[in-house]
Formats: structure tokens, C-alpha cells, sequence
RNA sequence: GCGCCUGUAGCUCAGUCGGAUAGAGCAACGGACUUCUAAUCCGUGGGCCGCAGGUUCGAAUCCUGCCAGGCGCGCCA
């Protein structure tokens, strides 16, 4: 507020000045309590374009400031001070303003103006359906949907999607996966294909589906047992390639590096259509099962998606192929060496990109170009994207790809979010879904809970690999910094709760007096959250809404501490009151923000 | 080799796109419950902001080079 009405001060007086070229005006909250309340370097920064002094300048402000009656009202006084700062100190009359202000936008404290365009599309997570969640993905979730609120919150227009890639060889790999073990389960000993998926859940999907059609499938892979018995010879091991850690990351692709491209099934399984009808049946409803699994998580952990995509559809419509076609016509894709080219290169990438294999397959990038081309043509304005540091590689083409498509730049946003160490009591601790070792979604929430494991994936910036361990976190969610948070909600609950009703009821109609400190400063902090809001919206960070939460909590505690409410004299303890109910409300704006539940009681 | 991210207290990390004496939590030590929830509060100790230059009134922040770690560089998905 404050802010606000120094800045118009500040543009009258600049313009007066003939100066242009203004930074903003920021007030900062200084460290030192000497530098009054709000000090901002403006003039330091104005020095070299006008040609005066700092400190020169810094007067002449000054002397504007002061003279303005509606912020002399607000403000006990401003000084210039060091090599030129603008220092000030805020009266009495602020804090009761900021007050009256913060209690008359209720529940919405904070909230931004809505704005209808661009509308957004944010999609995140989009984990292949043939695996469980585990904790890398838990923090692209957390992170996504805590920007989705975050945007949401601070005024966007924004839409959620998961992008289902059920389609290619990983989910016939999976499909045949299930098969074996659905095979096993009867007797049959067909064993998982190496380059398969060994996790025990795919022994549960192949149970449920064994539930559901009995011994249909049984006869055609006996049939695929005996005729691998017959032809092993030849097999050979694969060696285990051992990557980073992974975690937006799939293992099985870098295993699959060298891998000779066939277009049917694998060369191990006999590939006629009784085999391909099993292998597809098996595919399709074990990746369905495995979607509603994840799906389920995901809620449960608080995160829901407007839109869920599948790739194949792309396939089947017809779409991918067309929007090939249209690139051709362009000129912006052409042929060479019988495969399919997009100039991506004219347009930052390192070089052009197969589109249309030789052997007539579309790459995974032409289906992501048909998807992006899809989301346009729904009326999406602005694409975000948040994928794992191990896909930054994909970046260049795809935003040259979506440049094409949308015939200017800068409407896809990558977010790159960096990633998640798993540590073992101190060990590093590989992970690969086909090998089915990892630390799940569903143990880290099992065991320090959905508030716990939120707060942690998120509290800290995207842009920061995080090591997790799973030994150590379960011994310190106590200490996780998610209930001290939490714990300032309660209290103020618990002092709603015993407060005379007379009092709640007098909220807000009384002229406020605050004069201690810890008042005041609850209040400064409690004035940020708007911008707070906006800064970490407009910076993708909603880990900054984990650090101010923390922050003010810290600085309602302190204020509980000092300062009674029930049994102060009357207008005092509804001021005090009021300040409790603010702060309430702006924590759990805050939690709920980032997906935390706001208890009334601990 | 090239590209992206990171390097800040013993540990985990903030640091408001260049501001004043670099912050918090945890860990260590010492205090505070007869009062609205002690999952709290107060205090103490702890730092060549990876290293070296540069830009300027001013650098953890911007530029260059080096060092270290993570990730990536397919007609894979």
C-alpha cells in the first residue's frame, strides 16, 4: 500500500524532473531497523541518467515526498541517508490503514486481478503409464500444481494437463510384460522380456486382469513360451546400463540406446496376430490400470488435472499426419534421405529434426508437434511445459517447433526443474522403473505424510537438485518446517476459539492502535503477501511462498508471545484481534497455495 | 568436446533480476511455561558467498576464464 502511493509520488516528481528511464521504485524492507521501515536505493540507481549526485537527487525527493499530504499523513518520516538511500518510517496511521485494508478483502487477501488472457496451459508430471509414481515425480507434482494455484491465485487463466505417451515400443515392452506374468501366474513359464519391466506391480495389474478374462489369453502365449524355449540360443544378456539418479528420468531409454529399430514386436516373440491381440490387450488395459492408479495418487496427494491427453489418439486422428503434411506444404519441413526434416535449426536448434522416420514411423517429436499444434487450436495463448533437467536437451526443437506452429515466438515455456537425489541412510540409491527399484510417491507419503512431503518437494527452488532420503526424512518430518507453519494456524484458531464472541463480532469496525514492534512488523510482512504473490507467480517459484509462510509464522509467534489478545483492554484486543484473523487467513492462503492442509488444531 | 543447471555457516537451503554490517532452519551450547496450544519464544558461537580477474559510487547477484558436482547432446520415448 505504502509502496503504491510512493511510487506515484515518485513518477510526478520524476516526470516534473524530465527524468525517464525509471526503475521501479522498490521499497525494500530493511535489515537494519535504524533504516526505518522501507528504504529504497532509487536514487543511486538515478544518478549516472541525471547527472546529479545521489544524495542531491535523494533531497529533492525528498522534499516531494514530504510535501505530499496523503503520504505525510502515512509516514513519520523519510530521511536520506548514506551514500543515498530514502529511508522511511512509518507512523501510526499506516499501520491502521494497512490493517483496514488487508481485513476488508476477507478471504481473498492477496488474490490478484483476474486476467482472462493469455489463457494458459500448464501440463506437467505426464509420467508413461507403465510405471508407479515415484518421488521424482512426486516434485514435478508438487511443483506444478503448486504454480497452477499460484498462477491461478495471482489472476491468470489457467488449464491443467497430463499428456498420456501410450503409445510406441516402452508400452509394448510393458503390455508383453504384463502378459508373461499374467502367463506365470497360471503356470506357464514365459519369462519377462530383458528389456521388460521386472517391478512387482506388474504382477498385481496381471493378476486383476487375469481376474477379468480368465485363461483367454493362456493358449497363445504357451504357444510363445514353447517357441522361445526353442529359439534361446541366441539370446544374449544386456548389460544393466547404470544412469544418474533419475528422476523425471526413465532408465530403460538410455538401455535402449543401441537398439536396432523393428517395426513389429521384438524379434523374441513370434509376431502373428493372436500374439499381437494379446500383447494388445494386455498393453491397453494395463495401461489403463496403471493411469487410474496414478490418477488415484495424484489426488490423493492433492493434485488433479483438467485435461488428461493420450498420445495415441494423435496416432489414430489422423492429426499427426496432417500437421506433417501442412509443415511440408509450408516449407518448413522437407525431405532428405527418404525421412522427413523440420527446420529447426533456422530457429535456434542445433540442427534439424527427423520428423518422418525412413522406414515411414513418426518420431516421438512429430507426435509432440501434432499435441502442441492440438493445444493451440483449443485456444491455449501461452504454453507452459515443466519437464525433468534430463529432457533440457529437447528444448531448442520443441520451442522452434511450437514457433512454427503458432507463427511467432514465445508462446511454449519450458520450465526445466532440476533433479531428485535419492539417498539411502547417506547412500546414493539408483532408480529404474523396468528394473521396479525405486522410492514411490506412495512410500514418501506413507511415511511422513501428504502436508509433510508437499511442503518438502517444494519448499526449495526448482532450479536446485534435491537430495531425498527416505531413512532420514522419516526421522526428521518432525522437524519438517511445514508444522511450524501449521502450528501458528492453530494458535490463532485456538484464540478465535476462546476469544468472547463480542469481540470476533467487533472485528474490523474499530479505529486500530499497534504500537509494539512485534505488531508492526506482523503487519509489514503481512502488507508483502500481494507482491509476494505476484513475484513468485511472475518468477514460476512458489517456493517463495514456502519461505514467506515460514517467515510469517516466525513473525506471528513472536507477536503471541508479547502480546495478549483475550484479557487486553478492549480496543487493543480487537486490533489484536484483527491482526490474528489476517494472519490466519493469509497462512492458509499460503498452505493451501502449495497444496498443505490448515489445521485448527495440532 | 559442446549445451543447460548448481556451488553461500558443520548439514539442508533462502537471498526481493546491482544496494547499507550476507539471512533462516537443523545440529551445538545456555535460558523462558500459574496466563489465548512450549510443535513456541529469547540468547551464544559459527562465513576467503568455489577460485581468479573485470564492469562501477557499490557485486553473493552482471561479464570472462578456470575448478568441482548434476543432467543432456539419437531416424529412442
Amino acid at each position: 500500500m505504502i509502496t503504491e502511493k510512493v511510487q506515484q509520488v515518485v513518477d510526478a516528481w520524476a516526470s516534473a524532473r524530465g527524468l525517464t528511464e525509471l526503475p521501479a521504485c522498490r521499497l525494500e524492507r530493511p535489515a537494519d531497523e535504524a533504516h526505518g521501515d522501507y528504504a529504497t536505493p532509487l536514487c543511486l540507481q538515478l544518478a549516472r541518467a541525471a547527472g546529479k549526485p545521489p544524495r542531491v537527487l535523494a533531497e529533492d525527493l525528498r522534499a516531494w515526498l514530504v510535501a505530499d499530504p496523503e503520504l505525510a499523513d502515512l509516514v513519520e518520516k523519510v530521511e536520506v541517508a548514506g551514500p543515498g538511500f530514502l529511508n522511511f518510517t512509518l507512523g501510526q496511521k499506516a499501520y491502521a490503514k494497512v490493517m483496514t485494508d488487508l481485513l476488508a478483502q476477507g478471504e481473498e487477501v492477496g488474490r490478484g486481478e483476474r486476467r482472462p488472457h493469455p489463457r494458459v496451459n500448464l501440463e506437467f508430471v505426464s509420467v508413461n503409464p507403465n510405471g508407479p509414481l515415484h518421488v521424482g515425480h512426486g516434485r514435478y507434482a508438487a511443483y506444478g500444481d503448486s504454480l497452477y494455484r499460484l498462477l491461478v491465485f495471482s489472476g491468470a487463466e489457467v488449464s491443467t494437463e497430463y499428456y498420456i505417451n501410450d503409445y510406441g515400443r516402452q508400452m509394448d515392452r510393458f503390455g508383453r510384460s504384463i502378459a508373461a506374468r499374467y502367463a506365470q501366474s497360471l503356470g506357464v513359464d514365459l519369462p519377462v522380456p530383458e528389456d521388460g519391466y521386472f517391478g512387482e506391480y506388474v504382477k498385481d495389474i496381471a493378476a486383476v486382469l487375469r481376474d477379468e478374462v480368465g485363461d483367454q489369453y493362456l493358449p497363445v502365449l504357451r504357444e510363445v513360451a514353447e517357441s522361445l524355449a526353442q529359439g534361446q540360443s541366441d539370446a544374449e544378456p544386456r548389460s544393466s546400463a547404470v544412469g544418474g539418479t533419475a528422476v523425471g528420468a526413465e532408465l530403460e531409454q538410455e538401455e535402449e540406446a543401441e537398439e536396432e529399430e523393428t517395426a513389429g514386436l521384438p524379434s523374441e516373440w513370434p509376431s502373428d496376430s493372436a500374439v499381437e491381440e494379446a500383447v494388445t490387450f494386455f498393453r491397453t488395459r494395463g495401461c489403463e490400470l496403471m493411469l487410474k492408479s496414478i490418477r488415484e495418487e495424484l489426488a490423493a496427494f492433492g493434485v488433479e488435472f483438467d485435461c488428461w491427453f493420450s498420445e495415441t489418439t494423435l496416432h489414430t486422428s489422423g492429426r499427426l499426419q496432417q500437421v506433417v503434411e501442412r509443415l511440408l506444404a509450408s516449407g518448413e519441413a522437407y525431405y532428405k534421405g527418404d525421412a522427413v526434416w523440420l527446420r529447426t535449426s533456422a530457429r535456434g536448434d542445433d540442427k534439424d529434426r527427423v520428423l518422418i522416420r525412413r522406414n515411414g514411423r513418426p518420431t516421438y517429436f512429430a507426435a509432440d508437434i501434432a499435441y502442441h499444434e492440438d493445444k493451440l487450436e483449443r485456444g491455449f495463448e501461452h504454453l507452459i511445459n515443466i519437464w525433468g533437467a534430463d529432457h533440457h536437451g529437447y528444448v531448442p526443437r520443441m520451442m522452434a517447433a511450437v514457433e512454427i506452429l503458432a507463427g511467432r515466438p514465445g508462446v511454449l515455456e519450458v520450465i526445466i526443474g532440476q533433479l531428485v537425489n535419492l539417498m539411502e541412510e547417506g547412500e546414493t540409491r539408483q532408480m529404474s522403473t523396468r528394473r521396479g527399484e525405486m522410492v514411490t510417491l506412495a512410500e514418501l507419503i506413507e511415511a511422513i505424510g501428504v502436508d509433510a512431503a508437499r511442503f518438502f518437494l517444494v519448499m526449495r527452488s526448482h532450479d536446485q537438485t534435491l537430495d531425498l532420503d527416505l531413512g532420514l526424512a522419516r526421522r526428521q518430518s518432525q522437524e519438517n518446517p511445514v508444522y511450524y507453519v501449521q502450528y501458528a494456524h492453530a494458535r490463532i484458531a485456538s484464540i478465535i476459539r476462546n476469544a468472547p464472541p463480542d469481540l470476533v463480532a467487533a472485528v474490523g469496525g474499530d479505529p486500530q492502535v499497534y504500537a509494539s514492534p512485534y505488531e508492526r512488523n506482523l503487519i509489514k510482512r503481512l502488507d508483502s503477501f500481494s507482491w509476494v504473490v505476484q513475484e513468485a507467480a511472475a518468477r514460476r517459484a512458489p517456493h517463495r511462498l514456502a519461505a514467506y509462510a515460514q517467515d510469517l509464522a516466525a513473525d506471528f509467534h513472536v507477536f503471541y508471545k508479547h502480546c495478549r489478545v483475550i484479557g487486553a483492554p478492549p480496543l487493543l484486543a480487537s486490533s489484536r484481534l484483527a491482526l490474528c484473523l489476517v494472519t490466519k487467513r493469509v497462512i492458509a492462503r499460503c498452505l493451501d497455495l502449495l497444496g498443505v492442509s490448515a489445521p485448527d488444531s495440532m
